[in-house]
DNA sequence: CCGTATCCCTGGCGATACTG
DNA sequence: CAGTATCGCCAGGGATACGG
């Protein structure tokens, strides 16, 4: 890796930014296994989050054009998630930051 | 990007939290540019992070086998902090980080 | 020079209750 | 069902001073 590409990893940045959140990356991977999923699917999915910290979590990711909320007039309200194809093309970074690991961690 | 492969992302759980830490993309990115730092050469270089954090970052860091710490016994102590293979490799991470922000950022 | 030792403070997250 | 609204905690960081 030749220092010219290192140098300009730094804007790599604002994908690191994502998976600062506690439950950011859990979100993700739960959204590209299953393509769409309801509030309380996730929420459930995720071992019980509280739902400030979920809410919060989505409205990050939706703000950062990773997912889409869709709302529908139902009663009671119906939401559903779904991963942008940006959102769904990060789905690569963390393939290789498994591979990464898989390959890395301590076998003994 | 098929089901399977998804399910197994999980396990990218540790490379993420490597970049958890405020100043651990930090630290790596210097690191990868400069090859070997001293502690007060990684200071200045990060705009002066307070000591405290450095070395919880840089001790964290060692933990993970993503760098080498070496004292070497000169007055005053002179300690030089390089990547570990395994950190090295993880510039590709990085790397492919900065490739799909390139990608997906937001042009006008 | 390279830290350790304190103290402090902030914001991310949790628990819980309540609403359209 | 899918949140919003409060309140509170506490671990990660910051500022500073001191030690080998």
């Amino acid at each position: 890796m030749d220092k010219e590409q290192i140098n300009c990893i730094e804007s790599a940045h604002s994908a690191v930014q994502l998976l600062k959140g506690k439950w950011t990356y859990y979100v993700i991977i739960e959204l590209l296994m299953n393509d769409i999923k309801r509030f309380n699917q996730l929420k459930s999915s995720l071992g019980n989050v509280n739902t400030k910290a979920l809410t919060d979590t989505l409205r990050f990711l939706e703000g950062k054009g990773m997912l889409i909320r869709t709302v529908y007039p139902t009663v009671p309200a119906t939401v559903e998630y779904e991963l942008t194809l940006k959102g769904k093309d990060f789905g690569r970074i963390l393939q290789q930051m498994k591979d990464w690991n898989d390959k890395w961690e301590i076998k003994e």
